[in-house]
DNA sequence: ACTTTCAGTTCGTTC
DNA sequence: GAACGAAGTGAAAGT
């Protein structure tokens, strides 16, 4: 830990800030502050205490006290400026391209910390599409007994094509997987059973795998005789294991208190 | 500023995360950790240091040293559960709907503090697509010459129509804005204008409207005789003043120093 | 560098 | 609560 500063006056925090803003350091900002943004939008956030931190890459967030996001960003600063002004102490945030800035003026700072945080780790992340179209290809049956995938990636005038496969009966199969289906979905799916058909000339059948669906959404399926078929999200992850003590689940949870 | 402590050792800051945790606090915690979640996907982070926030609303950012985002995050947790084992501190945030869990392995603890901040005030922005229907409605020849909205938000079977307008000729003209267009943008619109001609039997003009455009989407609009008109981010953010000093665009900027 | 697509999307509003 | 669309979307992969 660098530098733990409680109530700095502005002239002391102008100097840590000017010192390690610009540098591969975490500094954290506790105060009292109005925020402006201009660029992409616009944005004003009207006098509140905040959590101020700017990482080591230069990114700059603005927190308030609820919602895991932050109210104002930059996600990568190009240039700081800091000065006293007016009984505030003003900190600007800038980058090109596209062209915005985020000034914040502080009434008041609680707090200053700077750090310098060392993570060269990774974060790995299983449940993603592509790790449906992953366990397709390994473990076709998981969407019907005896398919067997033709190609990966086919292309078309309309597109790429998930999974490429046969049924069991030797018919050509379309398969498209989302994770979050909806009617674009089916519309692309149409799209690409309409040119397989002229292609092969003959009655083609779309698949649409995914872990979740809506009524809605199987409805608009239906109407064109489109199948849905349900993959669990379980099936996906399971190999994946956590990394310590095989927390592997949800159920070893032993709640002592809760929150709100 | 409630609580700052340099370098606990695991009871004391298991004592202070029990007690703050799970109230209307903001905890922040620097320390060495590894992160595990389980829910709607599954992610594994390896050991680093990390920024860990707690806010308010029980909401829980788990931040690396660089980039804008959190690398673990829960947006409200129903639970938590602290405990020391076997050399680490383990913290636990659990929510239901849907069931998901963030785990934290701390090896070491640098710093907690604990503060409440008080924030009362809203973000405001303009420059959504909403404000830009609304520029448009005041300000119909900012499109085009003599231009008149006849109806906004116009149901047909494909959907609705953003605005519904008649031309300096008397023709109609229907009109989609877009913040970000692409390639879906300009089939809704087709799909608008296949829907007027054949309520009004006769040929239609389409006009995507958007603060910017790519040449592979101005293509597809080309191609169906579809039209571009650009407006300018500024027009659409003009009546909006920022909170301070009259600080309303970029140009009043002048870096002291460069960031990275 | 630009385009396209996905995301533990998240976050609204509306039905 | 489900459904639909926008985001200062961001991030990654392909071109």
């Amino acid at each position: 830990m660098e530098e733990i500063i409680e109530n700095p006056d502005f002239d002391e925090a102008s100097e840590i800030l000017k010192e390690y803003l610009s540098r591969e350091y975490t500094v954290q900002i506790n105060g009292l502050c109005t925020v402006n943004y201009t660029g992409r939008a616009a944005s004003k956030l009207d006098r509140g205490e905040r959590l101020l931190i700017k990482k080591q890459d230069s990114a700059l967030l603005v927190h308030g006290p609820d919602n895991y996001q932050p109210k104002n960003w930059q996600p990568e600063v190009d240039s700081f400026n800091v000065e006293v002004r007016d009984e505030s102490l003003v900190l600007k945030a800038r980058r090109r391209n596209p062209d915005e800035m985020v000034e914040v003026y502080f009434d008041n700072i609680s707090l200053i910390t700077v750090d310098q945080l060392v993570d060269k780790s990774e974060l790995k992340i299983a449940g993603h599409e592509v790790d449906i179209h992953e366990s397709i290809e390994e473990e076709p049956e998981m969407i019907e007994e005896g398919l067997k995938v033709v190609e990966r990636e086919r292309e078309t005038p309309a597109g790429f094509i998930d999974v490429f496969a046969r049924d069991k009966n030797d018919e050509y199969v379309v398969i498209e997987v989302k994770r979050n289906p909806d009617y674009n979905t089916v519309l692309q799916l149409q799209r690409y059973v309409d040119e397989i058909e002229e292609e092969f000339n003959g009655n083609i059948r779309g698949i649409l795998v995914a872990p979740k669906m809506t009524d809605k959404v199987l409805e608009y399926l239906e109407e064109r005789d489109l199948e849905f078929i349900e993959v669990a999200m379980e099936d996906v992850i399971s190999d994946y294991e956590a990394v310590d003590n095989g927390q592997k689940g949800l159920s070893d949870f032993d709640a002592e208190y809760s929150a709100k």
